[in-house]
DNA sequence: AGACTTTCTGAAAACGTTTACTTGGCGCCG
DNA sequence: CGGCGCCAAGTAAACGTTTTCAGAAAGTCT
């Protein structure tokens, strides 16, 4: 019984003999033999894991996507090796310079702009899917959240639903995603109306903040669109302890549809993302980029759509949900 | 220039000459060469890639948990291969059995009650930290947070605050953590008082049915807890859409605090457990295990102190914070 | 100046698999 | 009945490192 005949028995890859197969099962079991896996990929070229890179993980954004991205890799048979960046390109190729070797392929959302580029870090050869990046493509496919259409349809909402003044609390102005949000907010207004735009930066802390200015503000915008739903929702917390009433006084919409949203009171309008989905489909897609290196779409990117979900908080609440698919264009 | 002194340059282990340090360091650069983890481990033993493993992956509870290790892992320089399993040990052993020779020590975290157990699932000789587990310490470390003493300080402060009938929504009942939270509310009413137990899963929606159910009861207790943060905020939503108004017509208190907790309206009375921090220490106490097999505390539990943080949803507002550390005992 | 020590470098074994190649045994066909 | 092919099982090479060991070069001491 040698070990090729046990390699090829829990390979089941060559014939082998019924009776051989049995001795090495059995005594398999008995040593609560597993064969070793870096040794194992060592010569395999495979190592049936995959890399994802996140920014930060915080919130129930992370926890959706992760969660998304381990059902699908799960199914698969695939394992996870997560890290997280705090907040620059040069810390992602630092992250992916020491995976190199430990995963099939890379799934990776970096909306951070400026600072070293992405491209040269990324391992040649390594089949890589972004997702929310303003990279050019080329790397690999990509995912991108409509970030832009979500946010003109919003704004568009608001100003269908009569408001004059619309604020905007945006996110971390090195983000790609803050931005796309801002630049639709900016073509939701339209011509005839001024932008007002407030700074921060994703945290529930910085919403309180915008909400507390506003709040104090005299001359207080009718409505407030903030870049996430956890900005806005500490922005609500702002507004309901000074007494601001929302919508009454003033009306309130986020972004993302994080499952809190609908239990805040009031229900908080927002951009539904479904974040999980995102993070299925970016791994199958993967998938197929580690089966087919070469062929695989080089550089396509998908657009994810977003929803218009109207609950209380916007003032203009008529129980709708508006579709609003690939309003980029 | 042969290969050891590559290998000696690039871990700085043994000496070697500026000149060849300086022509190895040149060459890797120029060539963009990055040392393959796989054959790296083969050899030395070492994956410096930690497992960890978590039940259902979902909420900002777990979010808080994966960034305290992510932290933590990152500041020492390993890597972090995350699994999830729904709901049952059987699950978990078979995810334990892929992680073999995948990662240098285990991170668990494994409520589940019933079904086979862990120890003979766990591979042997793997350095495992167990995280709010029921299971019988030997294995390894373990670290529980007290949601004994948690939830019957909480149950305390609210039959102090004068509140006779107080129902507790809790957890699924296969889960070591909801049934010692049970525990305490009983432990916490006392003598006089009698329990009312709603069942509940610990997700936003069966906290919402609970509390729909309670606002249509003629029954409706002076005050309810639920068993996580979650559920409470999903009953806070039933109890406000039925027009029953938190704390004035009925008290309200959740578990975990949650950083959404004290943005609801009205802020969430609640019991703060440090996930991120359990997360740390946990993998820091894991890095001793490896690092020391035999030694490290073969089945050392620690108790994860928490804290009652009273806002003004429980109608005792008083602004002040009650340490109730180890409540245990 | 010779012998001994020290320091650095290169050669080679080892890690535990997979897989291409080789061998041996057996049945089939001429 | 002998040669030929076929199939199962074993042998050995390969994967890319780390590390031990040996050898060479250089320095030191008597």
């Amino acid at each position: 019984m040698s070990i090729a005949s046990v390699s090829r028995t829990l390979n089941n890859s060559s014939s082998v003999t019924p009776g051989v197969r049995e001795r090495v099962l059995r005594a398999a079991s008995r040593l609560h033999y597993t064969p070793h896996a870096a040794a194992r990929s060592l010569i395999s070229r495979r190592t049936h894991t995959i890399g994802l890179l996140l920014p930060d993980i915080h919130g129930e954004y992370f926890s959706e996507l992760i969660r998304g991205v381990d059902r699908a890799a799960r199914a698969r048979g695939l394992h996870l090796l997560v890290s997280s960046t705090h907040g620059n390109n040069a810390e992602a190729a630092d992250a992916l310079r020491s995976m190199n070797g430990r995963v099939d392929g890379l799934l990776m959302m970096s909306p951070y702009i400026g600072g070293a580029s992405l491209e040269d870090a990324l391992p040649s050869g390594l089949p890589t899917v972004l997702m929310n990046t303003h990279e050019p493509a080329g790397i690999g496919a990509a995912f991108v959240v409509d970030d832009f259409g979500g946010a003109r349809a919003m704004t568009a909402h608001l100003v269908a639903a009569g408001y004059e003044d619309i604020a905007h609390i945006r996110g971390p102005g090195n983000d790609f995603q803050s931005l796309e949000r801002v630049r639709g907010y900016r073509a939701g207004l339209g011509a005839g109306r001024v932008a007002r735009v407030i700074d921060g930066d994703f945290t529930e802390e910085s919403g309180y903040l915008a909400g507390r200015t506003l709040a104090a503000s005299d001359t207080r915008p009718g409505a407030v669109f903030a870049a996430n739903d956890t900005m806005a929702i500490g922005c609500l917390f702002a507004l309901t302890e000074a007494g601001v009433r929302v919508p009454h006084d003033i009306a309130l919409a986020g972004f993302d549809d994080i499952p809190i949203a609908r239990f805040v009171s009031p229900p908080l309008t927002t951009v539904r993302v479904d974040v999980a989905e995102m993070g299925r489909r970016a791994l199958e897609s993967l998938v197929v980029a580690i089966a087919d290196p070469d062929a695989a779409g080089r550089s396509s990117i998908e657009t994810v759509p977003v929803e218009l979900v109207v609950r209380t908080s916007c003032g203009a609440d008529s129980g709708h949900r508006t579709r609003c698919k690939e309003a980029r264009e």
